[in-house]
DNA sequence: AAGACGGGGAC
DNA sequence: GTCCCAGTCTT
């Protein structure tokens, strides 16, 4: 039996019974997808649902402020998803009269919609028979045909997606390209794959070779940067603090933290106060600083290791951004102050 | 072609 | 610690 034959029934048996398998709405794959996109199925799961609570349509995602759509995108990461998804919302909801377009070709068009996104809308909303390529999909044909070119590399995303764009079965795109990818999720595992009782094991050239550990071959990135971070804990007399949203390309655009000191070097209460940034912030002469956390709270991202300190600031009054304390958990935050703020507990 | 972009889970 | 996750965008 070929392979292609041998994916489909092998993801018959055992697919995950997932919400957004139920429907053909290209608003909710559209919504899934994104959602799913370097995300495990378990951390995105609860917020599918939560989107789909607020926003029934993608009028009512339209609709929203971005503010809105960040805040209960909180927690998931990579930002720039969420930002993207209420621009695309709008434009479907308003130019394109709440109608997703219907080709790889056009969905390719959407903001935050790329090759993988695009190809998953096309064939299981609208049957085109268009390849996914996704990490599950790399691995599984990587080890399956022994290849070592990097799943990474420019020929590599070119070889892959030309092997699967013969691989697709074209009457049935939709089943074959979610059975690829959920045999990768839950057979061909990256740690630990079930080769014993896999249905391809009779013609798998990694297995064959032994090398199913080394495959897929991936470049490795860059090494990662230390930051040092200082938050600002304005408190004022009144009981509110002060927040700033953050505008600037970079780590969580558009989201909330509190007045932010970076710095070369973990800083040291003395020199924190010597700073001219400190000095901008704090114009009130009547203040107290205090270091809440004793040891560095350590965030870490992909690319980078926020070495940070949260500073509690007791000042009299505080004149820009400020809000009270009381209304901090309505606006969206990354989750180093989100965890801050539920300790803290002001 | 190479980096940037989050947070969490598995080992 | 390491690697990976239903990737995309920017430089």
């Amino acid at each position: 039996m070929k392979i292609r034959k041998k994916l489909i029934a092998w993801y018959l048996m055992h697919k995950r019974p997932l919400p957004w398998r139920e429907t053909q709405d290209p608003y909710k794959i559209w919504l899934s997808e994104i959602m799913l996109q370097q995300t495990r199925v378990e951390q995105g799961m609860p917020y599918y649902f939560k989107f789909l609570e607020a926003f029934p349509s993608v009028h009512d995602l339209a609709n929203a402020t971005e503010g809105e759509v960040l805040k209960l995108w909180q927690g998931l990461g990579y930002y720039s998803r969420a930002r993207n998804l209420h621009e695309t919302a709008k434009h479907v909801s308003k130019s394109l009269n709440g109608q997703f377009p219907r080709t790889y070709k056009e969905l390719i068009k959407l903001k935050g919609v790329g090759d993988y996104t695009a190809s998953a809308i096309a064939s299981i909303c609208f049957n085109e028979a268009t390849p996914v390529v996704d990490g599950n999909v790399y691995r599984v044909l990587s080890r399956y045909y022994g290849i070592r070119t990097p799943i990474n590399s420019t020929s590599g995303i070119k070889e892959f997606k030309a092997l699967a764009e013969e691989l697709i079965d074209k009457e049935r795109p939709a089943t074959f390209n979610q059975a690829i990818m959920e045999f990768g999720a839950i057979q061909c595992k990256p740690q630990n794959p079930y080769c014993l009782h896999c249905p391809l094991n009779d013609s798998c050239m990694a297995l064959a070779t032994s090398k199913v550990k080394e495959l897929p071959i991936k470049l490795k990135k860059g090494k990662i940067k230390r930051r040092f971070f200082n938050y600002l804990v304005m408190i004022s007399d009144d009981d509110e603090t002060q927040l700033q949203q953050r505008t600037k390309k970079g780590i969580w655009q558009h989201l909330y933290e509190f007045p932010l000191i970076e710095a070369e070097k973990k800083l040291s209460k003395k020199e924190l106060l010597e700073l001219q940034g400190f000095k901008d912030l704090v114009k009130d002469n009547n203040f107290k600083v205090s270091l809440y956390n004793d040891e560095e709270v350590i965030h870490k991202l992909s690319h980078q290791h926020l070495h940070t300190q949260f500073w509690i600031v007791l000042v009299n009054e505080i004149k820009k951004g400020a809000i009270p304390i009381s209304n901090i958990k309505k606006y969206p935050v990354p989750i180093l102050i989100d965890n801050f703020v539920e300790e803290f507990n002001f």
